[in-house]
DNA sequence: TAAATTACTTTACGCGCGTTAAAAAATAAT
DNA sequence: ATTATTTTTTAACGCGCGTAAAGTAATTTA
């Protein structure tokens, strides 16, 4: 392929016949140039293997064709199928998509955007971890980069946000509950790690009032993301003693479920809404495995799809048009609900 | 914070009183200063808001401060957590993290590492798509970038390899199995896109064969990385029609498992090794979920943070001494049997 | 075919930092 | 206090590319 090495743009002009600014000019639009000298371009690139010197290029740029992901936790299916829908558009647009996780902790999420912002990226997807987030360190961040929030809405952070109806869905899934058998009680941890947890346990309760049910809680001891472990444990305690006060368990998301699901398999109970069956178990979020759990998993679906698409829209064009006109969109999708086996 | 705004580091020698090669010298190893002008710069950077900028401190460089670390599929739990556990030590010995996901993709694979090129990383530690990977275009690759493989091993290309013993794993699995109930049928995909599976294959025979034991295949249609969804639908069949010629599963990766555990619960068939179970089934990997299936996944497990620290530490290494010996080691940890309730 | 337009070339400066060599200053050792 | 040593300063060049101005060549329009 090669003869001879070429180190920078001006030795492929020098090898196409051209100058350095009209090489320049095709690699920032391929159509800026006329069509027998984009010819004349791409027959040397084909021959010799040249590529801008990343660095150089960005240098003197305010703004560069990066844009930045960050996600609380990519161990986390849902986040995982969120970002791999995220980079499709990004890329296709034209951007380098760069991808951090903030493994749960706010540390983590501060050096990520600290990190983002030495890389002058032309703008940011942000799933912040909620809870745990540095607020303050966030708002200055998005003074400084265009930077749309997901799946975690904070204040009136960011130029966009892109999430689920926490409140109707979890409606939904306590209404459907309460008409097919007994109320639910409402599952989550003390210390909930993962964004929407809150938003989870008080539209809970509003749905319940609402329905003229007394809200049941249980609040489970525990640290860190490790959430179906989490379930279980709890789960075993839960079934072998008689302190279940109802046979529905609505947990506040779909690991938690997941844990549960399978304590109950442990305790020997038979789970499911059939005649037979000792509990129901129901989550939230359509985690990844909720189609496999044994019975299958009752939950609110989120849409991954439209939440990436949207979030990825509405970044890319607020980069393009440039304008950080204040009026802060936010869009809800509303989840659907997946009646499966569990309940 | 900031009365006035730093732009570069003539500006903040300047509020320091020391000049620009001083400040650079620290800002490359802060201990090559004197103790004094240390704090002053110190006491300076706390004052203002300076940053190096990221594009002109590595314009010049070979090789800079960052490390790719590229997997099939992030979506995957397993890389997920490989992942992870890679980042921490990366970041820890002040290198920057590059993540990239290949989305099951060999497209995407060669994207990844021409966009890691770009980027003049200090190294990579590459998990390759396996079968899908495009050989020729990663030798190519790794001749400029020192690099480390993970997980699926390719000919000899990259400065290390560091992964799993997968035919000592799939004997031990093979050999309990036949100790502890009938000879298992193996189960895989036939055009399986994730790397080892054929290694898996091979290994299943040899081990039935040196236990003297017929070998015995099912191979699952389907396409993609919906492993789960391809269990399920094949464990449906398998288990409404006659045609199992044993009551003992071997999946080449819990993935799979998982579908035919929640498959065998729908047909009503109870999975386990005890009395009164009709079938038996286990997986490979230890996928973070394969405890909370029902029963739980009889499995092995690969030791995550033995990979992920050995490839990390190994890199980087290899990156420090700057020796690329050729000497190509190759590291195997054994994977451990996790006797579960499945099988 | 001349005029008008578009495309390209030449020249030159700037970006923020790395780096080096020689000179000056500060500190440590004698 | 003098010398030796370490640290910092001054001055200057280079990196690869963006970009702008002014001039030249090629192409299109009338």
């Amino acid at each position: 392929m090669a003869e001879r090495k070429i180190k920078n743009m001006e030795e492929l002009a020098e090898v196409c016949g051209l100058s350095r600014p009209t090489v320049s000019k095709y690699f920032h639009d391929r159509e800026s140039v006329r069509g027998s000298t984009r010819k004349r371009i791409e027959a040397a690139l084909a021959k010799y293997d040249y590529r801008p010197n990343f660095y150089a290029v960005n240098q003197n740029r305010s703004r560069t064709k990066n844009i930045g992901i960050v996600v609380p936790n990519l161990a986390d299916p849902f986040f995982a199928e969120v970002v791999r829908r995220i980079e499709i558009p990004v890329s296709q647009a034209g951007y380098r998509p760069i991808l951090l996780s903030s493994h749960g902790g706010r540390e983590q999420e501060n050096a990520n955007l600290e990190s983002l912002r030495m890389i002058k990226p032309a703008g940011v997807l942000l799933a912040p971890l909620g809870r745990s987030s540095d607020t303050d360190y966030i708002r200055e961040f998005c003074r400084e980069v265009p930077t749309v929030l997901i799946d975690c809405d904070i204040a009136s952070l960011g130029e966009a946000f892109v999430g689920t109806d926490h409140a109707h869905s979890i409606f939904t899934m306590v209404e459907y509950l309460c008409r097919s058998g007994e109320p639910p009680i409402f599952v989550d941890m003390v210390n909930p790690p993962n964004p929407n947890a809150m938003k989870h346990r008080t539209a809970y309760h509003a749905a319940m009032e609402r329905l003229g049910h007394e809200p049941l809680e249980f609040r489970a001891e525990g640290d860190g993301w490790d959430f179906e472990e989490i379930g279980f444990q709890h789960g075993m305690r839960l079934f072998s003693g008689q302190s279940l006060p109802t046979n529905t368990i609505l947990c506040s998301n779909d690991r938690l479920a997941i844990g549960m699901v399978s304590a109950a398999y442990e305790s020997g109970l038979k789970v499911g809404r059939d005649a037979g069956c000792n509990v129901r178990i129901a989550g939230h979020d359509d985690h990844p495995f909720a189609r496999y759990t044994c019975p299958t998993l009752t939950t609110i679906a989120q849409d991954y799809t439209l939440i990436a698409q949207k979030s990825a829209t509405t970044l890319l064009s607020l980069i393009e048009s440039e304008s950080r006109t204040g009026n802060r969109e936010v869009t809800l999708f509303q989840g659907r609900l997946m009646m499966r086996g569990s309940a």
